[in-house]
DNA sequence: CATGAATGAGCATTCATTCAT
DNA sequence: TATGAATGAATGCTCATTCAT
């Protein structure tokens, strides 16, 4: 009854019309598939089944549009839950943590975020920064925090938690984000990120684990 | 009369053609800093300093001039010899690969070919391919074979050399690349390479070095 | 209840309905500052306080509300009382003419009915003829008839009577009209106006006054 | 010779390209036609003869044609010789100017330029005041440095010549100018230009004439 | 009757590409 | 070969108008 209700008094601003999804969806198809040059308001409005005229009802401009969708996907991304439960051992923390990064990084099926927003960052510095800030760095920030408790712990040696959490992370891409961005392998599969996880835990313990005397 | 007759002579295709060096210059820049889409061929005249029909005269068209771009940025990368002097030791050996590998990733100033490739490689495959193998893959390949000497020789011991030489590349770019390609912090300073590479080699060597028992 | 039986009769063509005076003072005011195709019917409805459908259920379209809105100015300027009673000395009735004239016809604060429609009046010819018919020319009639008034009486001495009721009215427009309507000048002040009227009054009374033998 | 070889180093932006007067020509037509607004650049370029796109190889925009336009027309109407010799006397002088002014002004065959000028003042005051003071208040200071040589010479008693100049201008456009711009009247003919003209002058000269004692 | 979301034709402008010289 | 004027298709965006509620 409420929800009618507010479905009633919804007004073209509403930020959870549901035209402006609709909206949002076809353009996000269409801008992380083509990116933001490539991808024209008119197909946005053939993708996302409306006229080119309502598109800018619900977003100022082209860039406003791509905006809207980098935020989306931010926010998206943002609540990515990794499970950092410290009663967990830090094997499966690790590999669990590793498996899901790199799923999210390396989505199948075109349309790559990373991609779309790397490409138009020169051009529109604080759309990058934003991305950058609230995904990447935001779970870098998370996984920092459990790394520190592990060492307050005792099961980790590790000066600088930041940079060990970007270290691990980095080394879970391994062989597998940069053939995947460039197109010149296709999205990795479990197995092939299974491997990799594996082998970028190892080689996180061997450096940071502490060594039973 | 002779230099008239070899011009006569020369092929618009000549790859060495003084004008086509110089076409290829202009484009690079322009090309680097605004992106494929962003570049216009009025432009890429202008900083080539020929006219906008000239180029039309050395390359079939738009892509074919980024291809040619993106080929000459392979071949010119494809040079950059790291020094994998077996008789140096590995630490050095790691440490200044790391160091020159980093610098030639998060190249200051702008352009920079490693994003504009990445950006463009959804609609131009063959182009991040091309990139990709020719000049990261290519890198990965002659650091993996140095790897593999080092494990002949019984420095290391390393299951997948491929793996793992990406795994230490992976590991230099921690905290620097995707703040710098997401235009979230500038090129890093030499410095701030420095502490990162030494950090990925004590990882790197804390995984794969053989330990004197 | 009696409200909303003569709600259900009225007529959208309603000339004198409520909603119909409101839509015609908003629309007045944007056509008049921006002009017929600088007039949004969106801005138009936001200063009438309505939706933009509604102003199509009063006027069949920005046409038909354009001239709705000059045949209102029309009617309005065309109640411009001028004082002409006879029993008045001559000079101070075209004082008195000529100064209203003048600011009728240079009214301050930007929106001028005379620059607008005169503006239109290449592709709206109707329009053009309907507003100076009814509001220049009757004008003229109405004053050249006071003029004819005194030619019988015999205080003024005049062939044309229509002619000298134009001749008055453009010298009284002398170095104020077309500044003001090129925007190279503010609307003029009433010491300026009183200046020019009174010059243009010696003028026409100088030519047209009977002179004592 | 000569001619020829400016012809070969003509470039795009030179004032007195062909290219350049046939677009001016038909933007002329159009502008003047259909005014600012109403003039779409689809239109100009069909009228020129030239494709769109070649439109903007030689102005800027749409205002930058324009106002092109305007500065064509000033430049032309500032150069309209009126013959103000002090050796004729005053009547055939007055008759002379009058009549060619209101020709200028009247001009038959639709496109008014005065009338397109007015239009836009409103939203482009700094055309509207170039056209006021170059072709209007130009007129008006020409022909009151010719009225202060009267007074001088001791056949006209004037108080405010530029006043008067602008009153004798004013008369002679009354019952003619205001019925041509609302299209309430065709162009007027050369017998009724010449009768209002006469009426004009004697007017003026029953004001300003030094009555003989 | 009143609304405002939705439309789609139309606009100014850009730009890769062609071609006569 | 080199030029640069010319093109026209395509783009982002606006706005008068319609229509279901």
């Amino acid at each position: 009854m409420v929800a009618q209700h507010q479905t009633a008094l919804s007004v073209v601003g509403d930020e959870d019309s549901a035209k402006r999804r609709q909206i949002l969806d076809g353009a996000r198809a269409v801008f992380m598939n083509l990116g933001f040059d490539g991808a024209s308001m008119g197909e946005i409005a053939r993708a996302a089944g409306v006229s080119k005229g309502t598109l800018y009802v619900y977003f100022a401009d082209k860039n406003g549009l791509f905006e809207a969708i980098v935020e989306q996907e931010v926010l998206e991304q943002g609540k990515a839950a990794f499970n950092f439960d410290l009663a967990r051992d830090v094997e499966t923390t690790l590999k669990d943590f590793g498996t899901a990064y790199i799923q999210l990084l390396c989505r199948p099926g075109g349309g790559s975020s990373t991609r779309t927003v790397m490409a138009i960052a020169e051009r529109m510095p604080e759309v990058g920064q934003r991305f950058y800030n609230n995904v990447i760095a935001l779970t870098i920030n998370r996984f920092a925090t459990y790394l520190d408790a592990r060492v307050t712990a005792g099961d980790l040696a590790i000066d600088d938690c930041q940079l060990a959490a970007s270290q691990f992370m980095m080394c879970c891409q391994a062989s597998l984000f940069m053939p995947f961005i460039f197109q010149a392998a296709p999205a990795p599969s479990p197995a092939e990120i299974a491997g990799v996880v594996d082998s970028a835990m190892n080689m996180f313990l061997a450096a940071y684990r502490i060594k039973p005397t």
